[in-house]
DNA sequence: CTAGATTTGTTCGTATGTATC
DNA sequence: TGATACATACGAACAAATCTA
């Protein structure tokens, strides 16, 4: 036992510990197939192999072309997001364990920001409430969920903790996704986004005064809410549709 | 824009929507390179790029030999976490976001699994804290701060909710990871492994009785003490290496 | 707008290592 | 031990994309 580790994978290793040790920005270039051909003194495919393994974990970005090449990326957050999502897809996830977490993630995400947010971030939230108010004057069932979605993502930007960040991303990318396939006809819709409306309405109002305990706890009955709702909504589409999933 | 996409992937996508509609279990075997370069009517290279990108999402274990071929693999768990540590490693992470997260996550994880433990993961916990108990005896501080993280690894095997238990299971390793290269000389040691003796085992005479009350408060005690002393063990780090990082 | 240069993408053929029988 | 089947790796060539003069 114990095999040869593959040349590509040696490769790919040692590549990323060279873009880390080098700082590398998003933007730079790595050396081109050749040049890394040379170097590692292999052929043409192995070092394909290496960069695709980079590719695929959302690193670099291939180009064609003269200044082609391996293209150092920003942040894979979406690499890293699709790739939980197919693990999670061998799982089964159900919509009240998703909310078991956001219940106490979305409180701390909301403690951390208290204290970080700008002029700049307030008008944006405050912004989101008017879209919302629009997407619910149009009568836009999804679209109203997607802005109000979109209000905690406003919060992430402006969170200095990188991994609470990631994951209420995640989770509210979860929730987008899950409200897009459930029905859109359930009378609570309107008074939900009323009640979401409010709650955001007076989250703006406590960071602008910078009152942690009501953040926290206006943020812990807003989640309380919104679970309540999502699983009447999960229930009423499950009747409906017998797949049962 | 919108450039043609690149034939490797279309492949890779394929194969994937392929084992999602078999249902294609762990131990399974997809077809060789040969067969697949005949039903896709393209070169080794591309199939093999194909290939590559299941592999590095854990879908697939490349074996040689007779019967070789990609193997399907068991829930891709070790990719996905890879794959956030790199994701992370661009951003700074600090041992206090660390424990701002597991603070609630913990106290979660432990409701969620308190009436889900059965007999046999009991006797786990409580063999895990004899565990730790002879590892103090040797005077062996990595080890005891590895069996210490492993009683809540235990915890997260007895959790249904697969999305929490990938979190803890991650942050505990992130924390295995930081512990070993942090400084294992400092005086504290021996109260801080005594204090989570203490906790663990208080732990478990809660979830023996079924008071979920006492076990969330517990938990909360215990990350918080925890905390502490990891804090104090990153600076005394931080001061001793002049990196700084 | 075209032509050429540059670099990745893909193909074919071959050889080697490795696991199974 | 040897034969077989398969992935791994090499090398040379051509195709396609993209930038620049």
């Amino acid at each position: 036992m114990a095999r040869r580790p593959k040349l590509s994978n040696v490769i790919a290793e040692d590549l990323l510990r060279w873009i880390a040790r080098e700082r590398l920005h998003p933007g730079d270039r790595l050396p081109n197939e050749k040049t890394l051909m040379e170097h590692y003194q292999c052929a043409k495919g192995t070092v394909r192999e290496a960069l695709r393994t980079l590719e695929v974990q959302g690193l670099v970005k291939m180009q064609t072309g003269p200044n082609g090449g391996a293209v150092i990326q920003p942040v894979p957050i979406g690499a890293v997001t699709q790739q939980l999502r197919t693990f999670l897809h061998f799982e089964e996830l159900s919509f009240e364990q998703v909310y078991e977490l956001r219940h106490s993630l979305e409180v701390t995400l909301a403690l951390s920001v208290a204290g970080h947010l700008d002029g700049a971030q307030l008008a944006r939230l405050e912004a989101n409430i008017e879209e919302c108010a629009e997407a619910m004057a149009r009568d836009d069932r999804p679209g109203v969920r997607r802005a109000e979605l979109a209000f905690h993502d406003i919060l992430c930007d402006s969170c200095p903790n990188p991994l609470l960040t990631f994951m209420c991303r995640f989770i509210n990318g979860l929730l987008r996704d899950l409200v897009e396939y459930r029905s859109q006809r359930l009378e609570e819709h309107h008074a939900f986004g009323r009640s979401n409306m409010e709650s955001h309405l007076k989250l703006v109002a406590a960071f602008r005064d910078g009152d942690s305990a009501a953040v926290g706890r206006l943020m812990a009955d807003h989640i309380h809410e919104a679970e309540t709702f999502m699983s009447r909504l999960d229930a009423a589409f499950r009747s409906k549709d017998m797949l049962g999933r």
